[in-house]
DNA sequence: GTAGGGTTAG
C-alpha cells in the first residue's frame, strides 16, 4: 500500500466526526445497494430522503465502489431530482471528475466538467476548484489533467476570461501547459473574432515558455492576415523564426490570401502582385511547396485580375504535378468558368470531379446554378436544383437568392415570388440580397412604385437596408426626377452608417443629367474623390452623355480623354453617346474615327450607333 | 490542430 493510500485510509478512519457518523452508515448502505446493482431499490429503500452533501461525497469517494457505479449513482440523482431535495454540489462534481480522470474516462469527465462550467451556481473560481481537487487527490496526479480540461472547456464555451484565469493559475503553480490546449483556446478566440485577446494570449504563451509550434503561429498569422495586418503577421513569422519555428504552407497561404484580398480593397493589382511574388519567393527559398490551397488561391487571383490563361495554366500545372485537386479547387474553377460564360467547360469540370469520386458541395452547385441563371437559363437552373436535392443537398439562402435574381432579371417576378414561399416553408429568411433582386426585377418591369414600397418597408420586416438597397431607392427617385427625395435617402444612409458608393453617386449624377443640371452633376465627381471613391466608367459615361445632350461636345471629348488617364476603359454606351453627340453637330469625320476606335477596342456597336453615323452624313434628315 | 470555394446594383 502506498503512503498516500495509507494516509487516506487513516484519515477516513480517524477523522470521522461523531456527529457525522450516521452519514457513514447511510453512505455504506448506498454503496452496498450500488454494488448489487440495485439502483431502483434506492428509491424503495428510502435511502434518498437522508441524503446530504457529506453522504454523497462519501459514496463518490469510496474506493471500493467502481467509478462506473459512481457515475450511475450520480446520473440517477440528476434524473430523480424530485426524490431528493439535495442537488450535487461542486465538490461532488469534482470528486466524480477526478475519479473519471483516474479511470481514464476522459469523455465522461469532460461532460461532467462541462456541466459545472455552464451552471451559474456551480461555476467557481479556479482556486476553489483546485483546492477541492487537492482535497481528494493527495498525489496531485489528477490536478494538472483536470485544470487542463477545465481550460479547454472554458475555451469551448467562450468563457475566455475564466479560461485565462485557469491559464494564470496553472502558470503560477508550476503546472505544465499543454500546447494543444492552448491551440483549443486560440481557435476558440479566432471563432469568436477576439483578435486582441488572441494576440495577447499568444504573447503570453511565448513568455510563459509554452512550446510554440507552427500550428499556433499559423492561427495568429491567419487572424492578423484576415484583419489585413500583413505587416504584423510577417513580423511575427520573423520573430518566431528566431525561436526555431518555421512557417509552413498553411502560414504562407494565409499571407497569400491577405495579399489577394488587399487588392479588392484598394491597392492596385501591381501592388498585390508584388506582395504575392514576394511570398512565393519566400516559399521557394524555404523549400515549401505549393499545395492544392496555394494553387486555388493563385488561380482565383489570376481569374480575378482577368489573366484567364495564367489561371488555366496553373490549374493544368497542379493536375500534372499530381496534386490531388479537391472539391474546393474544382468549385473555384467551375465558378470562374461560369462567371466567364464558359458553361460548357464548367460542366465538363463538374463531370470530371464526380468521375474522380469527388462530391460536389452546395457551393459547387451554387456556382453552376449561378452560371446558368446569369445566362438566363432558368430551366437548367431548376434541373440543377432538383439534381442537388436528389443528392440530399438542400437549397440555402445563397442559392435561393441566385435563383430569385435569375428570375427577376428575366422579368419573371411571379416565379421569384413563388420561390419566396418555398423559402418561407424551408425557414429561409429573406435577406437584403433578396430584396435587392426583387426591387430590381420590379424596376425592370417598370413597376417602380412597388419596388419603392418594398425598399421602404423591408426594415419593418426585419431586414436592414444596406448601401445597395439605398442606392436602388436613390436610383428610383432620380429616374422619377425627384432629386430632393434621392438626397434625403442619401442623408438617411449617412445616418445609418451605410456609406454611399460610386454606384450611389452615379445614380444621382444620372438624375442631374436627366434634368440638364450639368454643373451639379460635374460637382459630384469632385465629391467622389473627397470621399476617397473613384469615378468609374458609368460616372464618366453619364456625364459625357449629359454634355453631349446639351451640345457641349468639346467638354465631352475632354472628359473622354480624362478616362484613359484614370485607366477607365470606355464601353459601348460611352462611345455611342459621343458618336451620337458628334453626329448631331455634323462632325462626322470625328464620329467615324471614334467608331473605328471602338471596333479596334473589340466592342460591338448597337443599332443606335449606326443611325447616329448615318444621321451625321445627312444632318438635315437627322 | 493551421490555409483555399458559391449570391446582390446603373
Amino acid at each position: 500500500m502506498s503512503t498516500q493510500k495509507v494516509f487516506k485510509t487513516l484519515r477516513q478512519v480517524f477523522s470521522v466526526n461523531p456527529a457525522l457518523a450516521p452519514n457513514q452508515g447511510i453512505a455504506q448502505n448506498i454503496c452496498a445497494t450500488l454494488k448489487n446493482s440495485e439502483l431502483k431499490s434506492l428509491k424503495s429503500k428510502n435511502l434518498l430522503s437522508d441524503l446530504n452533501s457529506d453522504v454523497i461525497h462519501l459514496v463518490l469517494s469510496n474506493p471500493d465502489l467502481k467509478v462506473q457505479s459512481c457515475l450511475y449513482f450520480f446520473k440517477f440523482l440528476q434524473r430523480n431530482r424530485r426524490l431528493c431535495s439535495y442537488k450535487p454540489d461542486l465538490q461532488a462534481y469534482v470528486i466524480l471528475v477526478c475519479r473519471l480522470l483516474t479511470a481514464r474516462k476522459f469523455a465522461e469527465a469532460k461532460i461532467m466538467l462541462n456541466s459545472v462550467v455552464v451552471d451559474n451556481n456551480l461555476r467557481s473560481p479556479v482556486s476553489v476548484v483546485a483546492n477541492l481537487v487537492d482535497e481528494y487527490d493527495y498525489g496531485k496526479r489528477i490536478s494538472p489533467k483536470l485544470l487542463d480540461m477545465l481550460f479547454r472547456i472554458y475555451a469551448d464555451n467562450e468563457l475566455f476570461n475564466e479560461a485565462l484565469e485557469v491559464f494564470d493559475y496553472m502558470k503560477n503553480n508550476g503546472v505544465e501547459l499543454d500546447e494543444r490546449s492552448c491551440m483549443v483556446f486560440l481557435r476558440a478566440l479566432k471563432r469568436a473574432n477576439n483578435v486582441e485577446m488572441l494576440v495577447n494570449f499568444f504573447r503570453q504563451m511565448v513568455d510563459s515558455g509554452v512550446q510554440i509550434t507552427v500550428y499556433a503561429m499559423s492561427v495568429v498569422v491567419d487572424v492578423l492576415c484576415k484583419i489585413g495586418d500583413v505587416r504584423k503577421a510577417r513580423n511575427l513569422i520573423d520573430e518566431m523564426g528566431g525561436k526555431g519555428v518555421k512557417p509552413n504552407v498553411f502560414t504562407y497561404n494565409s499571407l497569400l490570401d491577405a495579399c489577394i484580398r488587399k487588392h479588392d480593397m484598394m491597392d492596385g493589382n501591381e501592388v498585390a502582385m508584388a506582395g504575392i511574388d514576394e511570398i512565393l519567393g519566400l516559399m521557394e527559398s524555404n523549400g515549401v511547396s505549393h499545395n492544392v490551397a496555394t494553387y486555388t488561391l493563385l488561380i482565383e487571383w489570376f481569374y480575378a485580375i482577368g489573366k484567364i490563361e495564367e489561371a488555366e495554366r496553373l490549374f493544368k500545372e497542379m493536375c500534372e504535378k499530381g496534386i490531388k485537386v479537391d472539391a474546393y479547387a474544382y468549385t473555384t474553377v467551375i465558378n470562374w468558368n461560369c462567371r466567364l460564360g464558359k458553361l460548357k467547360r464548367a460542366f465538363e469540370l463538374f463531370d470530371e470531379m464526380t468521375e474522380k469520386g469527388l462530391t460536389p458541395t452546395v457551393q459547387t452547385y451554387g456556382a453552376l446554378i449561378n452560371g446558368v441563371c446569369k445566362g438566363g437559363q432558368m430551366e437548367a437552373a431548376e434541373i440543377l436544383v432538383k439534381e442537388m436535392q436528389d443528392k440530399g443537398i438542400e437549397i440555402n439562402l445563397v442559392i435561393s437568392n441566385t435563383l430569385v435574381d435569375g428570375y427577376c432579371k428575366k422579368g419573371m417576378i411571379d416565379e421569384a415570388l413563388k420561390l419566396q414561399d418555398v423559402m418561407e416553408k424551408k425557414g429561409i429568411a429573406a435577406d437584403v440580397f433578396f430584396y435587392s433582386s426583387i426591387s430590381n426585377g420590379l424596376c425592370k418591369l417598370k413597376r417602380n412604385d412597388e419596388a419603392k414600397k418594398l425598399l421602404l418597408t423591408m426594415e419593418e420586416k426585419g431586414v436592414a437596408p444596406n448601401a445597395v438597397t439605398f442606392t436602388a431607392l436613390v436610383d428610383i427617385y432620380c429616374k422619377e426626377g425627384d432629386i430632393s427625395a434621392a438626397k434625403s435617402v442619401l442623408r438617411e444612409m449617412e445616418r445609418k452608417g451605410e456609406h454611399p458608393s460610386t454606384v450611389t453617386y452615379n445614380a444621382l449624377i444620372d438624375g442631374y443629367v436627366r434634368k440638364g443640371r450639368m454643373k451639379e452633376a460635374r460637382k459630384i465627381i469632385d465629391e467622389l474623390e473627397c470621399m476617397k471613391l473613384m469615378p468609374d466608367v458609368y460616372t464618366y459615361t453619364s456625364i459625357i452623355h449629359g454634355e453631349c445632350i446639351i451640345g457641349n461636345i468639346d467638354e465631352a471629348l475632354k472628359l473622354f480623354g480624362e478616362m484613359s488617364n484614370k485607366g477607365l476603359i470606355p464601353n459601348v454606351v460611352t462611345y455611342t453617346a459621343l458618336i451620337s453627340g458628334l453626329s448631331k453637330k455634323g462632325r462626322s469625320e470625328e464620329a467615324f474615327k471614334l467608331y473605328d476606335e471602338m471596333i479596334e477596342a473589340g466592342l460591338t456597336p448597337d443599332d443606335s450607333v449606326y443611325s447616329s453615323l448615318v444621321g451625321s452624313l445627312h444632318p438635315t434628315a437627322a
